[in-house]
DNA sequence: CGCTTATAATAAGCGCGCATACTATCTGAG
DNA sequence: CTCAGATAGTATGCGCGCTTATTATAAGCG
Protein backbone atom coordinates (compact mmCIF):
# COMPACT_ATOMS: atom_id res chain seq x y z
CA UNK A 1 0.00 0.00 0.00
CA UNK A 2 2.20 3.03 -1.28
CA UNK A 3 -1.12 5.52 -1.43
CA UNK A 4 -4.57 4.78 -1.00
CA UNK A 5 -7.14 6.33 -3.61
CA UNK A 6 -9.33 7.09 -1.23
CA UNK A 7 -8.80 9.25 2.38
CA UNK A 8 -10.50 7.67 4.97
CA UNK A 9 -13.48 4.89 4.35
CA UNK A 10 -10.52 2.49 5.41
CA UNK A 11 -11.53 -0.87 4.68
CA UNK A 12 -13.86 -0.71 2.08
CA UNK A 13 -18.01 0.46 2.70
CA UNK A 14 -18.86 -3.04 4.25
CA UNK A 15 -18.93 -1.29 7.57
CA UNK A 16 -20.79 2.26 6.65
CA UNK A 17 -24.19 2.34 8.46
CA UNK A 18 -25.21 4.53 5.60
CA UNK A 19 -24.25 1.73 3.07
CA UNK A 20 -25.83 -0.78 4.84
CA UNK A 21 -28.59 0.99 5.49
CA UNK A 22 -29.30 1.31 1.38
CA UNK A 23 -28.31 -2.10 0.86
CA UNK A 24 -30.86 -3.35 3.22
CA UNK A 25 -33.74 -1.04 2.54
CA UNK A 26 -33.12 -2.54 -1.23
CA UNK A 27 -33.40 -5.69 -0.47
CA UNK A 28 -36.18 -5.10 2.01
CA UNK A 29 -38.18 -3.77 -0.50
CA UNK A 30 -37.50 -6.85 -3.17
CA UNK A 31 -38.90 -9.06 -0.19
CA UNK A 32 -41.94 -6.62 -0.39
CA UNK A 33 -42.57 -6.09 -3.37
CA UNK A 34 -42.22 -10.26 -3.93
CA UNK A 35 -45.14 -10.45 -1.21
CA UNK A 36 -47.64 -8.16 -2.62
CA UNK A 37 -47.59 -8.97 -6.19
CA UNK A 38 -49.98 -11.62 -6.21
CA UNK A 39 -51.70 -8.68 -4.95
CA UNK A 40 -51.24 -6.38 -7.31
CA UNK A 41 -50.03 -3.92 -5.18
CA UNK A 42 -46.83 -1.84 -5.01
CA UNK A 43 -45.42 -1.03 -1.39
CA UNK A 44 -46.67 2.44 -1.45
CA UNK A 45 -49.85 1.68 -2.61
CA UNK A 46 -49.93 -0.96 0.23
CA UNK A 47 -48.87 1.55 2.69
CA UNK A 48 -51.41 4.23 1.89
CA UNK A 49 -54.61 1.80 0.71
CA UNK A 50 -53.77 0.03 4.58
CA UNK A 51 -52.98 3.26 6.37
CA UNK A 52 -56.85 4.82 4.87
CA UNK A 53 -58.59 1.71 5.54
CA UNK A 54 -57.58 2.20 9.78
CA UNK A 55 -58.13 5.92 9.82
CA UNK A 56 -61.51 6.72 7.11
CA UNK A 57 -63.65 5.12 10.18
CA UNK A 58 -62.38 7.65 12.32
CA UNK A 59 -61.64 10.92 10.17
CA UNK A 60 -62.55 12.41 7.15
CA UNK A 61 -59.25 12.18 5.28
CA UNK A 62 -57.64 14.26 2.78
CA UNK A 63 -54.66 13.29 0.56
CA UNK A 64 -52.62 15.71 2.45
CA UNK A 65 -53.42 14.40 5.60
CA UNK A 66 -52.94 10.81 4.73
CA UNK A 67 -49.69 11.91 2.91
CA UNK A 68 -48.68 13.27 6.73
CA UNK A 69 -49.90 9.72 8.42
CA UNK A 70 -47.98 7.58 5.96
CA UNK A 71 -44.77 10.13 5.94
CA UNK A 72 -45.47 10.13 1.52
CA UNK A 73 -44.66 12.95 0.23
CA UNK A 74 -47.80 15.10 -1.16
CA UNK A 75 -46.87 14.38 -4.87
CA UNK A 76 -46.12 10.95 -4.85
CA UNK A 77 -49.64 10.51 -2.62
CA UNK A 78 -51.40 12.45 -5.05
CA UNK A 79 -50.11 9.82 -7.95
CA UNK A 80 -50.70 6.52 -6.62
CA UNK A 81 -54.30 7.68 -5.07
CA UNK A 82 -55.09 7.88 -8.54
CA UNK A 83 -53.47 4.41 -9.09
CA UNK A 84 -55.45 3.12 -6.31
CA UNK A 85 -58.20 5.04 -7.70
CA UNK A 86 -58.16 3.49 -11.27
CA UNK A 87 -57.77 -0.48 -9.57
CA UNK A 88 -61.42 0.85 -7.62
CA UNK A 89 -59.48 0.44 -4.36
CA UNK A 90 -60.80 3.80 -3.39
CA UNK A 91 -62.52 6.88 -4.27
CA UNK A 92 -61.58 10.38 -4.18
CA UNK A 93 -64.86 12.59 -4.43
CA UNK A 94 -64.63 16.75 -3.40
CA UNK A 95 -64.38 17.34 -0.10
CA UNK A 96 -67.27 18.43 1.24
CA UNK A 97 -65.88 21.36 3.21
CA UNK A 98 -62.69 22.69 1.19
CA UNK A 99 -63.34 22.64 -2.25
CA UNK A 100 -59.58 22.39 -3.09
CA UNK A 101 -59.33 18.91 -0.88
CA UNK A 102 -60.23 15.56 -2.21
CA UNK A 103 -62.10 12.72 0.55
CA UNK A 104 -60.63 9.73 0.23
CA UNK A 105 -63.02 6.77 1.30
CA UNK A 106 -61.55 2.92 0.91
CA UNK A 107 -64.27 0.76 -1.09
CA UNK A 108 -65.21 -2.84 0.26
CA UNK A 109 -63.15 -4.37 -2.56
CA UNK A 110 -60.34 -1.97 -1.32
CA UNK A 111 -60.81 -3.29 2.25
CA UNK A 112 -60.73 -6.71 1.36
CA UNK A 113 -57.79 -6.31 -0.25
CA UNK A 114 -56.03 -4.67 2.45
CA UNK A 115 -57.50 -6.95 5.27
CA UNK A 116 -55.72 -10.06 3.18
CA UNK A 117 -52.75 -7.92 1.92
CA UNK A 118 -51.73 -6.77 5.64
CA UNK A 119 -51.09 -10.86 6.39
CA UNK A 120 -48.12 -11.12 3.59
CA UNK A 121 -46.99 -7.83 4.24
CA UNK A 122 -46.70 -8.40 8.13
CA UNK A 123 -45.55 -12.28 7.60
CA UNK A 124 -42.52 -11.12 4.90
CA UNK A 125 -41.47 -8.82 7.62
CA UNK A 126 -41.14 -10.85 10.22
CA UNK A 127 -39.20 -13.42 7.80
CA UNK A 128 -36.91 -10.23 6.92
CA UNK A 129 -36.39 -9.35 10.49
CA UNK A 130 -35.92 -12.68 11.70
CA UNK A 131 -32.11 -13.00 11.73
CA UNK A 132 -32.22 -10.45 14.62
CA UNK A 133 -35.19 -12.58 17.07
CA UNK A 134 -35.46 -10.38 19.94
CA UNK A 135 -33.16 -7.78 19.25
CA UNK A 136 -35.88 -6.76 16.36
CA UNK A 137 -37.20 -4.82 20.04
CA UNK A 138 -33.47 -3.16 20.18
CA UNK A 139 -33.88 -2.46 16.47
CA UNK A 140 -36.85 -0.82 16.28
CA UNK A 141 -35.72 1.64 19.49
CA UNK A 142 -32.74 2.22 17.45
CA UNK A 143 -34.91 3.49 14.58
CA UNK A 144 -37.56 5.59 16.33
CA UNK A 145 -34.50 7.22 18.02
CA UNK A 146 -33.14 7.65 14.50
CA UNK A 147 -36.56 9.15 13.19
CA UNK A 148 -36.83 11.56 16.24
CA UNK A 149 -32.98 13.17 16.40
CA UNK A 150 -33.46 13.39 12.30
CA UNK A 151 -36.72 14.91 12.06
CA UNK A 152 -35.82 17.55 13.72
CA UNK A 153 -32.61 18.64 11.86
CA UNK A 154 -34.69 18.50 8.53
CA UNK A 155 -37.01 20.22 9.81
CA UNK A 156 -34.22 23.08 10.95
CA UNK A 157 -32.90 22.99 7.51
CA UNK A 158 -36.00 24.33 5.60
CA UNK B 1 -63.69 0.35 19.56
CA UNK B 2 -66.33 -2.32 18.21
CA UNK B 3 -64.23 -3.88 15.37
CA UNK B 4 -60.53 -2.86 14.07
CA UNK B 5 -60.43 -1.85 10.85
CA UNK B 6 -57.47 -4.24 9.27
CA UNK B 7 -56.14 -7.54 11.68
CA UNK B 8 -53.31 -7.34 13.71
CA UNK B 9 -51.31 -4.14 13.11
CA UNK B 10 -51.92 -3.67 16.65
CA UNK B 11 -51.10 0.30 16.74
CA UNK B 12 -50.36 1.63 13.59
CA UNK B 13 -47.49 1.37 11.53
CA UNK B 14 -45.23 2.98 14.35
CA UNK B 15 -43.57 -0.29 15.54
CA UNK B 16 -42.92 -2.14 12.81
CA UNK B 17 -39.31 -2.48 11.76
CA UNK B 18 -40.04 -2.54 7.91
CA UNK B 19 -42.37 0.63 7.81
CA UNK B 20 -39.17 2.48 9.89
CA UNK B 21 -36.96 1.01 7.81
CA UNK B 22 -38.23 2.64 4.40
CA UNK B 23 -38.73 6.04 6.62
CA UNK B 24 -35.49 5.82 7.63
CA UNK B 25 -33.94 4.87 4.18
CA UNK B 26 -35.79 7.68 2.50
CA UNK B 27 -34.72 10.33 5.04
CA UNK B 28 -30.91 9.02 4.81
CA UNK B 29 -31.61 9.24 1.43
CA UNK B 30 -32.50 13.21 1.36
CA UNK B 31 -29.55 13.82 3.13
CA UNK B 32 -27.39 12.02 1.03
CA UNK B 33 -28.54 14.08 -2.25
CA UNK B 34 -28.16 17.41 0.06
CA UNK B 35 -24.83 16.26 1.09
CA UNK B 36 -24.08 15.83 -2.30
CA UNK B 37 -25.45 18.23 -4.42
CA UNK B 38 -22.81 20.44 -4.13
CA UNK B 39 -20.74 18.17 -6.24
CA UNK B 40 -23.79 17.27 -8.58
CA UNK B 41 -23.47 13.67 -7.94
CA UNK B 42 -26.29 11.05 -7.02
CA UNK B 43 -25.79 9.03 -4.28
CA UNK B 44 -25.78 6.02 -6.89
CA UNK B 45 -23.21 7.50 -9.08
CA UNK B 46 -21.01 8.95 -5.42
CA UNK B 47 -21.13 4.86 -4.54
CA UNK B 48 -19.78 3.65 -8.41
CA UNK B 49 -17.68 6.29 -8.89
CA UNK B 50 -16.07 5.75 -5.22
CA UNK B 51 -15.66 2.07 -5.67
CA UNK B 52 -14.31 2.16 -9.17
CA UNK B 53 -11.50 4.98 -7.70
CA UNK B 54 -10.65 2.60 -4.89
CA UNK B 55 -10.53 -0.85 -7.01
CA UNK B 56 -9.44 0.60 -10.26
CA UNK B 57 -6.01 0.63 -8.86
CA UNK B 58 -5.85 -2.80 -8.23
CA UNK B 59 -7.69 -4.90 -10.90
CA UNK B 60 -9.10 -3.79 -14.25
CA UNK B 61 -12.99 -3.41 -13.81
CA UNK B 62 -15.79 -4.55 -15.41
CA UNK B 63 -19.05 -2.77 -15.51
CA UNK B 64 -20.47 -6.65 -14.06
CA UNK B 65 -17.61 -6.41 -11.26
CA UNK B 66 -18.26 -3.36 -10.16
CA UNK B 67 -21.46 -3.96 -10.02
CA UNK B 68 -21.24 -7.02 -8.16
CA UNK B 69 -18.78 -4.76 -5.72
CA UNK B 70 -21.54 -2.10 -4.95
CA UNK B 71 -24.31 -4.64 -4.70
CA UNK B 72 -25.97 -2.30 -7.60
CA UNK B 73 -28.03 -4.14 -10.28
CA UNK B 74 -26.18 -4.26 -13.46
CA UNK B 75 -28.55 -2.35 -15.69
CA UNK B 76 -28.38 0.46 -12.70
CA UNK B 77 -25.06 0.10 -13.15
CA UNK B 78 -24.88 1.15 -16.49
CA UNK B 79 -27.52 3.55 -16.81
CA UNK B 80 -25.10 5.35 -14.07
CA UNK B 81 -21.50 4.75 -15.66
CA UNK B 82 -22.77 6.14 -18.93
CA UNK B 83 -23.84 9.71 -16.66
CA UNK B 84 -20.56 9.39 -15.14
CA UNK B 85 -18.83 9.06 -18.62
CA UNK B 86 -20.61 11.90 -19.89
CA UNK B 87 -19.54 13.99 -16.94
CA UNK B 88 -15.96 12.46 -17.57
CA UNK B 89 -15.44 11.11 -14.25
CA UNK B 90 -15.02 7.56 -15.60
CA UNK B 91 -13.76 6.29 -19.12
CA UNK B 92 -15.53 2.71 -20.61
CA UNK B 93 -12.94 1.39 -23.00
CA UNK B 94 -13.70 -2.20 -24.79
CA UNK B 95 -11.55 -5.22 -22.49
CA UNK B 96 -8.91 -6.00 -23.92
CA UNK B 97 -9.70 -9.99 -23.37
CA UNK B 98 -13.17 -9.68 -23.28
CA UNK B 99 -14.77 -7.66 -26.61
CA UNK B 100 -18.57 -8.40 -24.22
CA UNK B 101 -17.39 -6.13 -21.48
CA UNK B 102 -16.25 -2.48 -21.06
CA UNK B 103 -12.90 -2.16 -18.84
CA UNK B 104 -13.91 0.75 -16.35
CA UNK B 105 -11.00 3.41 -15.92
CA UNK B 106 -11.44 6.50 -13.52
CA UNK B 107 -10.75 10.21 -15.15
CA UNK B 108 -8.07 12.36 -12.73
CA UNK B 109 -11.82 14.42 -12.63
CA UNK B 110 -12.93 11.72 -10.80
CA UNK B 111 -10.68 10.72 -9.27
CA UNK B 112 -10.52 14.35 -7.46
CA UNK B 113 -14.20 14.89 -7.10
CA UNK B 114 -14.12 10.82 -5.54
CA UNK B 115 -11.95 12.52 -2.84
CA UNK B 116 -13.92 15.49 -1.90
CA UNK B 117 -17.17 13.77 -2.45
CA UNK B 118 -16.38 11.12 0.14
CA UNK B 119 -15.86 13.62 2.90
CA UNK B 120 -18.93 14.86 2.68
CA UNK B 121 -20.53 11.68 2.77
CA UNK B 122 -19.05 10.40 5.40
CA UNK B 123 -19.78 13.72 7.42
CA UNK B 124 -23.49 13.37 6.50
CA UNK B 125 -23.40 9.64 7.15
CA UNK B 126 -22.07 10.41 11.02
CA UNK B 127 -24.45 13.44 11.60
CA UNK B 128 -27.40 11.19 10.21
CA UNK B 129 -26.21 8.22 12.93
CA UNK B 130 -25.23 11.12 15.43
CA UNK B 131 -28.22 10.29 17.37
CA UNK B 132 -27.67 6.57 18.86
CA UNK B 133 -24.01 7.60 19.75
CA UNK B 134 -22.24 4.98 20.41
CA UNK B 135 -25.03 2.21 19.53
CA UNK B 136 -24.18 2.59 16.14
CA UNK B 137 -21.76 -0.18 16.31
CA UNK B 138 -24.39 -2.46 17.48
CA UNK B 139 -26.78 -1.17 14.85
CA UNK B 140 -24.03 -2.25 11.94
CA UNK B 141 -23.49 -5.68 13.51
CA UNK B 142 -27.37 -5.97 13.29
CA UNK B 143 -27.32 -5.02 9.38
CA UNK B 144 -24.53 -7.33 8.69
CA UNK B 145 -26.76 -10.01 10.17
CA UNK B 146 -30.20 -8.99 8.16
CA UNK B 147 -27.81 -8.67 5.19
CA UNK B 148 -26.16 -12.15 5.68
CA UNK B 149 -29.60 -13.62 6.62
CA UNK B 150 -31.45 -12.27 3.73
CA UNK B 151 -28.92 -12.68 1.07
CA UNK B 152 -29.16 -16.71 1.75
CA UNK B 153 -32.99 -16.68 1.73
CA UNK B 154 -32.88 -14.44 -2.24
CA UNK B 155 -30.27 -16.43 -3.29
CA UNK B 156 -32.95 -19.48 -2.83
CA UNK B 157 -35.55 -18.08 -3.86
CA UNK B 158 -33.79 -17.64 -7.63
C1' DC C 1 -63.43 44.19 3.50
C1' DG C 2 -59.22 43.63 0.99
C1' DC C 3 -54.82 41.64 0.81
C1' DT C 4 -51.11 38.70 1.97
C1' DT C 5 -49.79 34.23 3.19
C1' DA C 6 -50.53 29.41 3.63
C1' DT C 7 -52.49 25.25 1.89
C1' DA C 8 -54.63 21.16 -1.41
C1' DA C 9 -53.82 19.12 -5.44
C1' DT C 10 -51.59 18.58 -9.71
C1' DA C 11 -48.39 18.96 -14.17
C1' DA C 12 -43.89 18.10 -15.87
C1' DG C 13 -39.63 16.02 -15.45
C1' DC C 14 -35.33 13.56 -13.45
C1' DG C 15 -32.80 9.43 -11.63
C1' DC C 16 -32.94 5.11 -9.33
C1' DG C 17 -34.26 0.11 -8.87
C1' DC C 18 -35.96 -2.96 -10.75
C1' DA C 19 -38.33 -6.74 -14.57
C1' DT C 20 -38.17 -8.43 -19.18
C1' DA C 21 -36.12 -9.35 -23.31
C1' DC C 22 -32.43 -9.22 -26.69
C1' DT C 23 -27.55 -9.47 -28.85
C1' DA C 24 -22.98 -10.84 -28.78
C1' DT C 25 -19.60 -13.50 -26.86
C1' DC C 26 -17.30 -16.77 -23.62
C1' DT C 27 -16.93 -21.38 -21.52
C1' DG C 28 -17.27 -26.13 -20.69
C1' DA C 29 -18.98 -30.89 -21.58
C1' DG C 30 -18.87 -34.35 -24.96
C1' DC D 1 -14.64 -29.14 -32.74
C1' DT D 2 -19.36 -28.40 -31.69
C1' DC D 3 -22.93 -26.88 -29.34
C1' DA D 4 -25.57 -25.84 -25.02
C1' DG D 5 -25.53 -22.82 -21.36
C1' DA D 6 -23.55 -19.01 -18.88
C1' DT D 7 -22.19 -14.19 -19.01
C1' DA D 8 -21.49 -8.78 -20.40
C1' DG D 9 -23.99 -5.22 -21.72
C1' DT D 10 -28.06 -2.76 -23.33
C1' DA D 11 -33.16 -1.28 -24.97
C1' DT D 12 -37.60 -0.62 -23.14
C1' DG D 13 -40.79 0.33 -19.70
C1' DC D 14 -42.86 0.82 -14.97
C1' DG D 15 -43.44 3.03 -10.29
C1' DC D 16 -41.44 5.57 -6.63
C1' DG D 17 -39.37 9.78 -4.41
C1' DC D 18 -38.47 14.05 -5.18
C1' DT D 19 -37.95 19.14 -7.21
C1' DT D 20 -40.04 22.96 -9.27
C1' DA D 21 -43.85 25.41 -10.71
C1' DT D 22 -48.95 26.32 -11.29
C1' DT D 23 -53.91 26.80 -10.08
C1' DA D 24 -57.42 27.32 -6.95
C1' DT D 25 -58.97 28.23 -2.57
C1' DA D 26 -58.73 29.03 2.58
C1' DA D 27 -57.38 31.74 6.58
C1' DG D 28 -55.50 35.41 9.06
C1' DC D 29 -54.44 40.32 9.64
C1' DG D 30 -54.98 45.16 9.46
Amino acid sequence: MTKPPLPTRLSGPAESPGFLLWKISNAWQRRQRAALQPYELTHSQFVLLATATWFATSETLTQARLAQLCGVDPMTTSQVLRALEAAQLIQRVDHPEDPRAKAISVTKAGRDLARKAVVAVEEADAAFFAPLGSDTKRLVAMFQALIEGNERTEADSK
